[in-house]
RNA sequence: GGCGGGUUGGCGGAGAGGUUACGCAGCGGAUUGCAAAUCCGUGAAGGCGGGUUCGAUUCCCGCACCCGCCUCCA
């Protein structure tokens, strides 16, 4: 059975035809490099990590190129570099904008391989791909496309007459709600930037309409392009992305000649415990907010897969608490099993029916049932689950001291009929998070969910 | 105002026109010094109003409510 997918573009689930199944192409919009990913940011990542891994199970790693950009221009790495400028560091605006977007492309790295994201085969920077930029704004130009006025170039959107068609909205329509930015420079409301001047006090490229530097939208055009070829199977992103970025992107590309992307795959959104996540709210976090707070990386990603990708998802702090019993459970289900040599049909017929993880989690579930531990253990690491890079969170401590204790207490308490000695050690344990088995052939101390290790040190 | 999505049992969350989702919690039992864990068993659903159908939670229409996007927040 082969992989179907939802195509935003169509509205429909469509049977997926690579153009070239000996290579794979996807291309997932990215972060700006400004700050922190925030734990909204995260869920793009995971889904479309997902859909890697199963693209590289069903055509073979060699045969899947993934491009997940890096957008460094953007006027709030620019606001911090020139904080930074103004707090007295003395060195150019372009060197501190390099490390800015430096350090945070470091972060993100560091967060999105926390929760088992592949790193995409090529991460390209935007910056690094000015001059394809350039060419292409310029052929627009010359197509009729775009136009030059004060140093800006805009891309005429009643040029390309399929304009809205992505995020089903009309031309019309959408002047109609008067929410855009209405700028002398235009010649329809509508039309959006390519370029865009800049000043001294801001990073620039030299180009045919003078130094300056692109829009948000056609580095996604370009670098695909330059990357991927002219026409791609995969395009995806976050909901928020469909328009305008998406509907730029393709006016972008198609009127520049390209067939683009064939299918679109967009991910809903994230919310914090029933509501849209705001700092004003409180509910903001980063993932770097939640490692840090002792969850762990694999329990981010579980609960991020047991909504379907193209499902508002609520995180809360009770599915990360379920979610880490699970994983414990399967962790110590597959301990010391090696996984079978392929995942469990069932898994992968849910993940390829327009990637149903949560349908594959329950998959998972049944083969815990019913005692297939290696079939669990590979279905698991084709979602990036179970894997042994990730399971550090789970090693146990060494609870053999203290099991070793309670054992004791616990020979006496039976001879003397006395136990509230081992009791007061039980809940001791119990309160730490420490799962307490005592049976008729001794005792065994597991990590339980909120397992807290500094809580023993008084033992 | 325009566009899009959602509404499933106590909670989370899938699939399927008719047969048990699944997980967590609950309840009964086994087990236990008491528990926990485990095992066995078990109750519980489909926003509202119409329509199509032998039969709809699943398809169609309307309504209500919720959410998102339209403001370079994924």
């Amino acid at each position: 059975m082969g992989i179907r997918l939802h195509n935003s573009a169509t509205r429909a689930k469509e049977d997926f035809v690579p153009i070239d199944a000996s290579n794979v192409r996807m291309y997932v919009c990215g972060p700006t490099v400004y700050d922190r990913a925030h734990i909204g940011n995260a869920r793009p990542v995971v889904v479309f990590d997902t859909l890697y891994r199963l693209l590289r199970h069903v055509y073979g790693e060699a045969h899947v190129t993934y491009v997940r950009n890096f957008t460094d221009v953007d006027d709030k790495i620019n606001a911090t570099a020139q904080a930074r400028k103004a707090a007295g560091d003395a060195r150019p605006l372009e060197a501190l904008i390099r490390e800015r977007t430096e350090e945070t492309i470091g972060w993100y790295h560091a967060d999105m391989d926390a929760l088992g994201a592949l790193r995409p085969k090529i991460e390209p920077r935007a910056t690094d791909y000015i001059g394809q930029m350039v060419a292409m704004i310029a052929g627009l130009i010359a197509g009729g496309h775009a136009y030059a006025k004060e140093g800006h170039v805009l891309f005429r959107v009643r040029s390309y007459a399929e304009y809205g068609r992505l995020s089903g909205r009309s031309v019309d329509d959408m002047i109609a709600g008067a929410r855009v930015e209405v700028a002398p420079f235009k010649e329809d409301p509508m039309d959006f930037v390519l370029w865009k001047p800049s000043d001294a006090d801001l990073p620039g490229w030299e180009s045919p309409w003078g130094r300056g530097r692109p829009g948000w939208h056609i580095e996604c055009s370009a670098m695909a392009h330059e990357l991927l070829g002219a026409e791609f199977d995969i395009h995806g992103g976050g909901l928020d992305l469909q328009f305008p970025h998406h509907e730029n992107e393709i006016a972008q590309s198609c009127c520049a000649g390209h067939g683009f992307a064939r299918v679109w795959m967009h991910n809903e959104m994230l919310q914090v415990e029933g509501k849209k996540m705001s700092k004003s709210l409180g509910n903001f976090f980063t993932v770097r907010d939640l490692l840090e707070k002792g969850v762990p990386g694999e329990v981010i990603r579980i609960v991020f897969l047991g909504t379907h990708y193209g499902k508002p998802m609520d995180w809360t702090a009770e599915k990360a608490a379920q979610a880490e019993a699970t994983l414990r459970k399967w962790r110590g289900l597959v301990a010391g099993i090696d996984p079978a040599p392929t995942p469990l049909p069932g898994v992968v017929a849910a993940l390829s029916d327009d990637l149903n993880t949560a349908g594959a989690l329950a998959e998972c579930h049944a083969a815990a049932g019913r005692g297939d531990y290696a079939g669990l253990l590979a279905s698991a690491r084709v979602m990036g689950l179970l894997t042994e890079e990730m399971g550090e969170w789970a090693r146990g401590v060494d609870l053999s001291g203290l099991a070793a204790k309670l054992s004791t207490l616990r020979e006496a308490a039976k001879a003397s009929k006395d136990f509230a000695p081992v009791d007061a050690l039980k809940s001791a344990l119990l309160a730490a998070g420490v799962e307490v088995r005592m049976s008729k052939d001794g005792v065994e101390l597991m990590p339980g969910a909120g397992f807290d290790a500094t809580k023993l040190e008084a033992l």
